[in-house]
DNA sequence: TGAGTTAGAATGGCACCACCCGTC
DNA sequence: GACGGGTGGTGCCATTCTAACTCA
């Protein structure tokens, strides 16, 4: 299965929804692939740190390596325009598109997709960095998108300080010493098998 | 005077900061600019929600409004690479660099940095976003710059919902009808005294 | 300051000791510098993962960073000789050897030592990994090395899982999240002042 | 049977495997020697101590000692390359590689068997000085090496102090004054019967 | 609009248990 | 064989901060 990850604001979780489907993926014991091709190479830098159970690599590398990989989830390079948004949906299976619930990012993704509403790939959309607090603006954020028909991910992530103890580390959330390490990467592994099950 | 709000990724309040300094200094009774250079237009789509104090036009209409205003505070278009923050930085009075606490987004503000240490421009570090529960990585942050000799704005700016409502509503925090929209107001209104005294 | 740190086996603590002791001299705000011998890199590996507050360099590159540091740690390459242990020793205004209460290591140590007992220069032997519930062999160490006139700290160094921490994250043990963190910092603190001291 | 120990780095308790798997192999009756290929000459010194039921020799008097031998346990000089590790290999039926359960020496480990993951040669892991209340960091260690099915030994070894007492009085821990001495060689006695059964 | 209440999340402290060492 | 001491790990509770809800 290929996945790609994109999204039309900096901050949102793009590298950190890359990453753990990446190791969702690698649980399967198939072979995976993480493409980096973000220009600051967040995810490499990541990799770095950690010893991984999938294989990363540049977006130009991607020839050789993909062939080898049952799995490939690309981190996309930053921000594309709605014309960029086609030829990344038609190159994969799966186009995430992951985004905060605050108003300026929905209004940049809102927008964009509206440019290409007759898109015919399959993609979704991800609510990520939830305050659990703010009950009231995620719910609107999800009612924005199923009142527009736009597909969005049942399962959505929130904000947790496990996310950044594992950025950190350079390791998945499932393998940081946090209190709710567990919870954090449950939502991943649900959004994982939501993607599966689809 | 001239202010540029710059980041080297996205997500960091960019925005926010600059069209709140807009306002602060808008206060002072003296014509305000705001110029948006980023691509995907937020602080225009933010002015178009509200009505606001200050003007704001896009970064190609800068010719023209810039000879009518006092104070200009410039939106940079997304994620300037070493060579052009020297550009940036000396085209202008002061240079605003908001990040978050956290470390992907430290590493790639410090690694940058150090890249144009010889600057001879005025810069300075804004801290945003920050949770207040998290006071460990908050007082890390500020000692990763301390310790580089890296000038760091004594203000930081919390993580308050107020902020959102503001986006949500295209008005300055202070005008938004949140509890605690008078200390949001306040941050940014120290960081302006700060800047201005300084 | 330069202090070298040697041992005639490994998995005595050499690489920490040398770390931490940097990280000790940096704190007088002079510039300090830490050198890696280490062939597979020990120290510059750490250096990787965490921002540090003194330099690192590779042996190779020691004479340039040299002479802007006040103090300079040596993480020496493993395993000197006899012969060897002189030239390190007359390189240094203080040479220190980590060694662990086991037999084996106290073994070759001793006999190292016995084969320069000539040796001008300033060394001292650092007990280090102590259990504190093996109270018998850490006395036995003890005397054994003050038995034969053998110069020996007075501090010791414990083992706690905090130091095993902090070379995970690539920190000094003063600034890993850890019950202990402060108990196993002091230890290399009153180090560092005896050796200030003498 | 010929078997071979070597580790990346010290104080894994290289020495302290090859001893036991010596005193293992002689109780079958049959003619065992230990080479001590150890620059500090640690096993010959552990000898000297006691009074063995296996013959010691060095390891450039190994050509007149195997021919008398039916066992032979060999205790590498320290730290071969990966280059070497093929040489290593080739020579014996068995090569067994101890390390801790920490952070540098897995890294150090695991990196290193990349570089001969063609390897053709019989090999496998052994942990060593495992702290019974680490129970993650060991879960965590085996399963690192079983993702990457790195072959590693059932039966692993922890630190006890028997171990020290042992070392200290040149005898194997069965034959040591301890309380668990019991426990302890039944460690040796069963990683031995894996070896022996495989 | 303002005050009180509840809930989620992060942090820090403390008690508890497991394991091992040493001693009696 | 029993006990105390030291350390590592885990879980619980109290505190703090903020968001959202309720009531006046």
């Amino acid at each position: 299965m290929i996945v790609t990850v994109a999204s039309f604001k900096g901050g949102v979780g793009k590298t950190t929804t890359a990453f753990h489907l990446a190791k969702f993926f690698s649980l399967t014991e198939e072979p995976t692939l993480l493409v980096d091709g973000d220009p600051n190479r967040s995810s490499l830098s990541w990799a770095d740190r950690g010893e991984l159970p999938f294989e990363v690599c540049d977006f130009d590398a991607i020839a050789m390596a993909a062939r080898k990989a049952e799995h490939i989830i690309i981190d996309t390079k930053s921000y594309p325009d709605a014309r960029q948004l086609e030829v990344l949906a038609k190159g994969c299976d799966l186009l995430i598109l992951p985004t905060t619930a605050d108003a300026l990012a929905l209004d940049a993704l809102v927008s964009t997709i509206k440019a290409v509403r007759q898109l015919k790939a399959d993609y979704s959309v991800l609510l990520t960095k939830l305050d659990s607090r703010e009950t009231g603006s995620n719910k609107a954020a999800r009612e924005l998108f199923e009142s527009r028909d736009i597909p969005i991910f049942k399962q959505s992530i929130r904000q947790l300080s496990a996310f950044k103890k594992a950025a950190l580390a350079g390791v998945a959330v499932c393998d940081v010493a946090d209190r709710r390490a567990g919870e954090a990467w449950n939502e991943y592994k649900l959004l994982g098998k939501e993607i599966h099950d689809a």
